[in-house]
DNA sequence: CGGAGTGGTAAGTGAAGACTTACGGTAAGT
DNA sequence: ACTTACCGTAAGTCTTCACTTACCACTCCG
């Protein structure tokens, strides 16, 4: 669980996470879009990866990266523990602020 | 946006974060049943204040904290402009890779 | 108005991590 | 087989950041 939210909190890891979204891409088309080298992307790959925000597959000798469902679900399932939770404080906090 | 994610990514941060799910805590309460100084868990507030994951209200010579719902509907909102996307994209990947 | 109980801030230290360049390794094309 | 394109890894640098101790400000109570 701890791995997506450190995943996502670097600016350019987001920023190929959500192109990502968008269309499967290799590792040379991403880097292309990025002020960052190749080499770079790479590694930020790996990080998405083993917090299963990404996946990859073989594409003759390139790799195709695109978006994981598993990690985004880790994600939303962990915010949603807290939800009702955090509305029912938040409320209640609320009122105590208006004494 | 981008606050929310590096907030929950230290997992100290996180600790406090689910502590103060369960009730609303002071800082002396926090720091009691953490491995950090308290001075560690002020700072610690106030990047989870800034993310709008936590809230806080005066109460004497304490101060109360609390989950705070807007940042945790934000990270919510995010993933799931994601989520359906995700689910093809996995879906279409696991395909290709039956070939 | 002391003194005790709170908690935020400053300054310094050590580790984590986001980059770079250089290199090696594999797949397709001629 | 040689070349070209693609990509991962190694090693090193520089910044970020989590933590500490020391200090200061505020609130309540005697």
């Amino acid at each position: 669980m701890a791995y997506q939210f450190a995943a996502l909190a670097d600016p350019t890891r987001r920023q190929v996470f959500e192109r990502l979204a968008k269309r499967s891409l290799s590792v040379g088309e991403l880097a292309a879009g990025l002020p960052v080298s190749r080499p770079a992307v790479s590694q930020h790959l790996r990080v998405l990866e083993q917090a299963r925000l990404v996946s990859s597959r073989r594409d003759g000798a390139r790799r195709l990266y695109s978006v994981d469902p598993r990690g985004i679900e880790a994600m939303r399932d962990y915010l949603d523990k807290f939800w009702d939770r955090a509305l029912a404080a938040f409320k209640e906090a609320a009122e105590k602020d208006d004494e």
